[in-house]
DNA sequence: CCGCCGCATTGACCTAGGTCAAGAGCGACA
DNA sequence: TGTCGCTCTTGACCTAGGTCAATGCGGCGG
């Protein structure tokens, strides 16, 4: 355990007494003088599953929906796979990021969700998660602002930029996640395979190669074997800023 | 006033003592049991705007964020220009959908909204509807399922389904929208142009004639002058079924 | 009633990125 | 340590859809 607690991609790891540090929900409570009391009410909803192995679905398409979870160590994807089979990857969580908001509307997963790498979560309740909140306004918010959040975040795969840029930005935003966790910004390792980046930006796993190759070549990254190291951040923020714009983290 | 409240496609119209039929927040709560003077408050918080022309701008990309708006006659779109100047629609709102959940999160816009046809909004702070909603479980469900709902239409345009498929699953879409609200699902009157819609799916408005000109051929609808009558479902369904499959209307 | 303007249509051509096919690394596991 | 199986790379070719340009047309203002 002692690794993960000093692996700066991994939040921290919270025990029966305290929040994980990087804890998605009590960031906003904490300093919003709520009494002890509830904040262990809030706290005694949170459940840590085991170590979940590579490959692991915590839910499927269609599947009924209750919990809403917040990664605590490792990552995960979601994604569906259409008529001919081929895969769509809605979105990858990193620690601190919080998984099946887009199921709260219709009560059912529309996507499935698979780990990638060795993962801990923790899970809540989203009717008690809900209720709670009726008590704690600035919880609602919270809960608020993630899914308005998800909604911008949905949406920029949405606009029509070239390839190159798709590909810019996912990198600009996971090192922005990942900074904004406290791991580094400028050397990422990443979870998931070139192929699950190509479901995820519209494009074909050769194309991911073909940009990453020009990428290295123009000195604007790194790219070794499951990992990035960003070498120009400036020219990498103005290629892909404009379509981040409006985002946070 | 009369013309608006016999359009099908039209919200009717609320007064001081009654809420819009369709009001996007009151569905869920006058059937939870609250009493009057709760559902007056929620009443209250709710201004309706004048008649809004063609292009109108609600908001802007970067404005100040306090209040959602429910569309209650006419319709907007939300969009943002980049760098280059081509535009991206976000989103298109008919009568009894809700404008602006995308900037909770930020507090300001990430995008323009702009009138497409005469429009009348219903207006609410969202600070207070989030605190009435701590009182009205019911109305937080709502919000919290409207939010949900947006997450999944903005993933919409994500994957990568052939102009073809984007474009039938866009007309199914609306018809679906409309009909939800009481309006007919087979003869839409379109309140965007060609332009509109191309910069939504990612197309160019040459390939949104080239398309529409092609449904017609094969019997699928009928496209007219800013309206479609949608002539074969069955088949519109099969071709757009699977992008649109797991959302709700 | 006429002329203008923005939207829509149509055809010719072009290109970004997909597809296909053939390796090359690298890790896992026996 | 050898082999199997992914994942990634690289090159050749192809196509969906974009771009450009010319034309039609409906609505609106004068």
């Amino acid at each position: 355990m002692a690794d993960l607690e000093h692996d700066p991609a991994c939040a921290d790891i919270g025990d029966e007494l305290h929040f994980c540090r990087t804890c998605a929900f009590a960031a906003a409570c904490l300093n919003s003088g709520y009494d002890k009391a509830r904040l262990t009410r809030l706290h005694t909803l949170i459940e840590h599953t085991e170590i979940l192995p590579r490959g692991a679905r915590l839910f499927r398409e269609g599947g009924p929906f209750s919990t809403i979870a917040a990664v605590r160590t490792g990552a995960v994807k979601t994604c569906r796979a259409d008529a001919e089979g081929r895969e769509q990857v809605l979105g990858f969580f990193l620690p601190g990021e919080v998984i099946g908001l887009n199921a709260i509307a219709n009560g059912c997963y529309p996507c499935d969700g698979v780990v990638l790498e060795d993962t801990v979560l923790c899970q809540v309740s989203f009717a008690s998660m809900a209720d709670l909140a009726t008590r704690m306004p600035a919880l609602q918010a919270r809960l608020f602002a993630l899914l308005s959040e998800d909604i911008g975040r949905a949406g920029l795969l949405a606009g029509d930029f070239p390839a190159r840029e798709r590909l810019a930005a996912f990198i600009l935003s996971l090192s922005r996640r990942y900074a904004a966790r406290g791991g580094s910004a400028t050397r990422l390792r990443l979870p998931m395979t070139w192929s699950d980046i190509a479901c995820h930006l519209r494009l074909a796993p050769e194309t991911i190669s073909r940009q990453m190759k020009g990428f290295q070549e123009e000195g604007l990254m790194s790219v070794g074997r499951r990992e990035v190291t960003i070498d120009d951040m400036q020219r990498l923020e103005a290629l892909a800023g404009d379509m981040l714009r409006g985002l946070p983290a």
